[in-house]
DNA sequence: ATACACCTTTACGTAACGTAAATGTCAATA
DNA sequence: TATTGACATTTACGTTACGTAAAGGTGTAT
């Protein structure tokens, strides 16, 4: 059984130029040249770009391949589990592009389908966008520091000292909400202060707060089911609350 | 605010260079040029950065990117739809991959005892092939249709349609093997009308069908451990039947 | 004046081939 | 026997999103 370029490209599904291309890079090697310069291919040959191509199938650079086929002492499991790693780091960066493609969609439909959503989507643009700012401010930061002097450490100081506040404030309102839970009231003392907080640390995302997009975001709490999943997490029914509290602390609760 | 790129790449964590290539191919130029040949980018471009750096996060490419932010009425919700399905058959690969990757090593570890098994991952590859192939022809079709208008409509309708006989294809020969294992007669009706069947499905992965390399195939389901692997999963002897009634049906057996 | 940090353009390198272009070889046919 | 057509060969540019020089101009501080 002997083939050409082509022969053994129609058998294993690949293109000639990639045997070639393996010629030249040397992990494929052909048996011997006729003497018109053709690459005749063995059974030999065969099997080892069965190896090269089942590899290649599980994502192997052919760099790593012609290790792996060259090397007769090579340890191919070692090599794989050490492959595996690296898909299955593939894998959760892939997973969180995907949720991050999936939040993008909602927030773009949203912003057409509904208005109430509308500031909602502003409001995940903003966290994103205050997210990249705050990095790339610390970076300039950092590299103004090093360069201009102490100049801009006030600018950092402030940026760190906004974001550490907003971190604070989140915690708390977490904290003051589990509070207001006991109590059950969402008209009580701990609730309107819990909505309090939560307007405040709304205020450092929106350039304009408003009543409504208060209420509105309350609202989305309950309707939107990653929002409710997440207040839920600590405890079924707190995004309800919370969105009553805020209701009634904004002063556009409708329930007579 | 006025920056040079340094500043600007600073500013948004990228380097001087990715900025002279965005300018280069266009999706980002600077808002203006000073008398001594520096890009200077303003506010606008800022803006523009991030949106270009937040798609790219969603991994979208740069050619995708510029159609996003450079047309304003883009519809960018179905852009992002469109490339959540591209992410996400990345992702069913990779989780195919990881799992050949893990079969392939337990088979490594416990080398010995199922050599068998080994080959028959090899298999697969074919099944990955098509439907790489199968997708680089819906992407084709795509841009086509987008291009070219509804010419084009025709050969995706083709391939989705092909995709779905070759399946049903690839049954079918299965089904018609057992039934004729039963006749145990490798020239008889049912055993040619397998290979017939073989020859169809087949022609689907061929471009050019020959009789010869038909053979050849169905030698190498004998020949290779992974084919008879794959084929004797069934019952045994199920390549080497295989095997015989295609050597009759295109004539090249040569068992006197 | 010189050093030094910044800017510019040009251009090669990356991975794994696809896609010509220009040319040689083999088998079959007019 | 000349030509055709299907094969083979090598060379080399194109692909993506930049990294990395190289070679040189600009701006400011010493």
């Amino acid at each position: 059984m002997e083939y050409t370029v082509q022969k053994l490209g129609l058998l294993a599904g690949i293109s000639t130029r990639t045997l070639r291309y393996y010629d030249e890079i040397g992990i494929l090697k052909p048996a011997r040249i006729n003497s018109s310069g053709y690459r005749i291919y063995g059974r030999a040959e065969v099997d080892k770009l069965q190896q090269i191509l089942f590899y290649k199938e599980l994502g192997v650079s052919l760099e790593n391949i012609k290790d792996i086929v060259t090397a007769p002492s090579f340890d191919g499991s070692k090599a794989l589990k050490n492959h595996r790693e690296k898909l299955f780091d593939k894998r959760k960066q892939l997973d969180l592009l995907i949720t991050n493609v999936d939040k993008t969609i909602a927030l773009m439909e949203g912003k057409i389908i509904m208005t109430d959503k509308e500031k909602f989507a502003g409001f995940k643009q903003k966290m994103i966008d205050v997210n990249e700012k705050k990095y790339g401010k610390e970076i300039r930061a950092k590299y103004g520091d090093e360069r201009v002097g102490k100049s801009n450490k006030v600018i950092k100081d402030m940026t760190e000292e906004q974001y550490l506040q907003v971190e604070k404030l989140g915690a708390s309102v977490i904290e003051t909400l589990k509070a207001a839970m006991v109590t059950g009231d969402p008209a009580g003392e701990l609730a309107q202060k819990t909505a309090d907080l939560h307007r405040q640390w709304l205020s450092f995302y929106w350039d304009c707060y408003t009543k409504e997009a208060h209420a509105g975001l309350a609202q989305m709490y309950v309707d939107d089911e990653r929002f409710t999943a997440y207040y839920d997490k600590q405890q079924p029914g707190v995004a309800a609350f919370l969105r009553d509290a805020i209701l009634i602390y904004t002063g556009m609760g409708d329930f007579s």
